[in-house]
DNA sequence: ACCAATTTGTCCGTATGTATG
DNA sequence: TCATACATACGGACAAATTGG
């Protein structure tokens, strides 16, 4: 039927502000404007891309939320990169949206919670190791103060994933995280024996890392995990329950600036 | 000094368009908004919160970009459970923004990989196992096909962590199974024996799978993902070099609608 | 299949508050 | 202190697309 093959390109139709939007986010990506490059102010947008300036601002909320651009004290806008907190408080939310249970939760915390700690027994330095001291010498002054004693839980496992000095496991615990750890609060005020069996597990797991024992150290962190999941039953829940919503506010408030 | 103390509440100050978004995130989030429930025209958000359309508009861009709102095929607005997929594809620009290294990717997906296996032999069903033998077919058939080799790769392990039904733990590995399995391509294009050996592994998985045998799966999926390791070497690579830019944009395609 | 009403995408002009030099 | 530049927000406008008769 056909005389000729034309083999057109592709027509690509998309609304302004996200050409615009895109535009911007291909030279971030590209390197081409490096982290804390200026990005220009609206109206040099405006005449770089012949677009309005509603459409340009649009665009750039886009690019905010996303966390590819922000903007200084000034409200001048500057490339930069994707902070892990927001990505992290991101995926909570949508894991709360989807109604996970607490069980999805445990199962894949154990996993990575483990991984941390192995990895963190291979390359924590002195800086790791006195972060981590001094965040045990905190919780322990915390007994009578559950709700700071639970940050500091949580706060003591971001440091493992930090001194694991991997990148990609602290991303993939942080979501898991932020959800996992606020049930500590309600664990410690219904399991009498729950703080001491914390801290000691804590102080387990810096010696381990201290000696270097690899073993020691992922089988102190699945009692330790193990150990929560106990409490949590023990306080009357069941796994199967979903995270509810209320959780999300919590842990989202971490991410307000 | 103080005669009386009057603790005033925090003032909160934000932008206009920020309100909006925020006001119409809190409905989502606390259930009040449900999915697919629609959120009303541009006009009548301009009505109810006594903003400028404008400013409504930069509003509901920031909610479309985060994934709670989204437009139909006529454009109108509804509520929306966050796409993992999206969230991912976020989570790898991110990743690869901050240059991160294939031995991070690395050592973050083996754990990943072994614990979707490990919970897909508890809680695959006939239709998991069907799709995934259908997955090793198809792979079969495409062994003249590099680039479409490595697709079927992705969608198997996909497919894998899918059978564990632990939605939080296929949210978690998809971030480093975007960027890592990528660079399946690269290996069986150099490496002669590596799709025989990825075709045999993905055969052994299914069998652990089907003979609810976790030892034998799990053990498999760590000679799979270190068999990995080693073509990667193999065709020349450096663990320790970042993932690079390019990777992103081969990545970042599966989000375009 | 045509038409009227609605809605979105985009644009223009303007006012106001604020940060910077 | 003042002037300038800039971000925020507003009101109004119009064309194209979509909807619902």
């Amino acid at each position: 039927m056909s005389a000729v093959s034309p083999s057109f390109k592709r027509i690509e139709v998309a609304p302004a502000y996200q050409k615009v939007a895109d535009a911007i986010e291909r030279e971030i990506v590209n390197g081409r404007i490096k982290p804390d490059d200026p990005i220009g102010t609206e109206s040099q947008l405006v005449q770089q891309f012949g677009v309005n300036r509603s459409t340009v601002r649009e665009g750039i909320r886009v690019l905010e939320e996303s966390g590819l651009i922000r903007r200084d004290s000034s409200r001048r806008l500057y490339a930069c990169l994707p902070r892990y907190n927001k990505l992290a408080s991101r995926f909570s939310r949508a894991l709360v949206l989807h109604e996970v249970t607490f069980r999805e939760l445990f199962e894949t915390a154990i996993v990575l919670e483990i991984a941390a700690m192995e990895y963190a027994v291979d390359h924590a330095t002195d800086e790791d190791i006195d972060a981590i001291a001094a965040n045990i010498v905190e919780t322990e002054q915390s007994v009578t103060n559950p709700a700071a004693f639970a940050e500091l839980d949580a706060d003591f496992h971001m440091l493992i994933a930090k001194a694991s000095h991997n990148r990609v496991l602290q991303l993939a615990r942080e979501p898991a995280g932020l959800l996992f750890f606020p049930t500590t609060e309600m664990v410690v005020r219904d399991v009498a024996e729950g703080m001491p069996r914390l801290i000691a597990a804590h102080h387990h797991l810096l010696d381990a890392i201290r000696k270097r024992d690899k073993e020691s150290g992922k089988l102190w962190m699945r009692r330790h995990v193990e150990d929560w999941r106990r409490g949590f039953e023990r306080a009357g829940n069941s796994l199967d329950r979903p995270v509810e919503r209320m959780y999300s506010e919590h842990a989202l408030l971490a991410r307000k600036r």
